[in-house]
DNA sequence: TCACATTTCTGAACGTGTTCAAAAATGTGC
DNA sequence: GCACATTTTTGAACACGTTCAGAAATGTGA
C-alpha cells in the first residue's frame, strides 16, 4: 500500500465523521469531541490533521465545490443559451449546498470570502485565495464558450469572472435566506439568470457596454494591490 | 433621579468597556470578563444586561449606524449633484466603521445582514429586520430629495433602497477588504460614486431604465414573503 | 535485531462564552 | 419601620475549542 495510508484512513474518518454532524446537527451543535469520538481518535489527534474546527468546514466547502463542478459541467451543452447555462449552473450549486444550509455563515467565514486580514502565510507567491475561485471561473469560462448565441465580444472575455460574481451574490443571498427550503433563493436563480442573459444580449448596445466596461473597471481597481 | 439610572449606569459602563476593548483588542482578544471587570462587576451580571458577546456587538453596531446617520446628513447640501452625495453618505460611513475593522465580520454576523435562520422571536408582527436598514434608507431618501439635478422620475422612488443595496454591498467588501487601512475601499468609493449617478442619469434612456426595472423588480421577488 | 528518528496519537489542562441558584440591593404598600 | 416582591449582582460551574508535553506506533539504516 502507499505510505502513510493509515493516516489517511484516519483523516477520512474524519472529514466523514465530521460531515456527517455538520449535517444532521449544524455547527454549533457539532462539538471536535464528538467528531474526535465518532472517528474513534482522541481530540488532539483530530488537530494534528486539523489546525481548527474551521479549517474542517473549509474542507468541506473545498469538496462541495468539486461536487459542484462535477455536476454542473455535463450539464453545459453546446447550442443552449447562456440563460440557460448559468441557471443551472446556479440551481446546481444549491442543489449542492442545501444540506448544509446551517453552515452557510462558515462558509462565508472560513472560504468563500478573501482571507480575513491579520491572517497570513506567505508560502509560494501564488497566496490562496478564495476556495475554488478560479476553478468556479472555469465553469462559468466553459458555459460561455458553449453558449449559442455567442456572446457579444465586447463583454465576452469579462463574462466569466462576472458570472462567478453573480454566483456569490446569489450564495450570499442563500446564506441569509431563512424561508423555508431557501425558496427565495431558488426564486432568485430563477430570475436572475434570464435577466444577465438579457443584459448580456444589451451589451451591445453602446450605452449598456459602456456601463458594462464600467463596472469592470471599477472591479478591477478594487482588486488591484496598492 | 429617574427611576433605574443606577442600571442604566451599569449598562453604560459595560458597553464603554466593551467598545473600548473592541477597539483596541479586536473581537477575539475581548472578553466578557474583561469587559466585567473593566466595568467593575462580575461576568455573571453582564449577561443581565446582555444575553451574550454579539448582543454587545449588535449595540455598537448601532450606536455606529447612527453617528454614521448624524455625521452624513447635514452634509447633504441642497444642490449637490447625487454623486457627490452618494460618496459623502459612502465615505462617512467608512469613516465611523475604520477603528472597528476587525469586528467586521461580526457586524455582518449579528446585524448587518438578515437574522440568520433558526433564530425568532415573535413580538409584534413588525419583527427586527436588518439593524437600522429603514433609518439607513431615510437618509437616501433624504440624499435624493436634495441633489440636484433631481433623478429621473422613473427610478426616484426606488432609488433610495438601491443606494442602500449599495451601500451594503460597499460595507461587505469593506469588511473583507485587507488592504492597509482598507484603502481599496476607499477607492472603490471613489469609483461607485460618480458610476452610480452616471447610471441614473442613463435611465432616462428606454434601455437602461427597463434593465433597472427588472433589476428591481427581481430585488422585489426576493424579498417576498412566499 | 537493535538503535534511533519520524509520524501518529493521547488525555489532561487552559481560557473561553454562557448558565444558574442563590445572595444582595432596591423598591412598594402599609 | 417592617414584610414582601422585584431588580440587580455574584461567583461557581459547565461545555466548548484549542494547546501541549509526552507516549505509542511506525519507519529507517546497520
Amino acid at each position: 500500500m502507499a505510505a502513510g495510508s493509515k493516516s489517511e484512513a484516519t483523516r477520512r474518518r474524519l472529514v466523514e465523521a465530521a460531515t456527517e454532524q455538520f449535517r444532521d446537527q449544524g455547527f454549533d451543535r457539532t462539538t471536535m469531541r464528538g467528531i474526535a469520538a465518532a472517528a474513534g481518535v482522541s481530540v488532539g489527534n483530530a488537530y494534528y490533521y486539523f489546525s481548527s474546527k474551521d479549517a474542517i468546514v473549509a474542507e468541506l466547502y473545498r469538496s462541495l465545490q468539486d461536487q459542484h463542478r462535477s455536476a454542473a459541467l455535463p450539464q453545459l451543452r453546446e447550442g443552449h443559451n447562456l440563460g440557460e447555462h448559468l441557471r443551472v449552473i446556479l440551481q446546481t450549486n444549491l442543489d449542492v449546498l442545501a444540506p448544509y444550509h446551517s453552515l452557510g455563515h462558515q462558509f462565508l467565514k472560513t472560504a468563500a470570502l478573501p482571507v480575513p486580514p491579520g491572517t497570513r502565510k506567505s508560502s509560494t507567491p501564488a497566496d490562496a485565495e478564495q476556495v475554488g475561485r478560479g476553478k468556479s471561473i472555469a465553469v462559468y469560462r466553459q458555459a460561455v464558450q458553449a453558449a449559442r448565441p455567442q456572446p457579444p465580444l465586447a463583454v465576452r472575455d469579462d463574462l466569466p469572472e462576472l458570472l462567478w460574481l453573480v454566483q456569490m451574490g446569489v450564495t450570499l443571498f442563500w446564506v441569509y435566506d431563512s424561508s423555508p427550503g431557501q425558496v427565495r433563493s431558488r426564486r432568485l436563480v430563477t430570475n436572475t439568470a434570464p435577466l444577465v442573459a438579457k443584459l448580456v444580449i444589451l451589451s451591445r448596445l453602446p450605452v449598456v457596454r459602456n456601463i458594462v466596461e464600467d463596472v469592470v473597471k471599477l472591479l478591477r481597481g478594487a482588486r488591484a494591490d496598492d
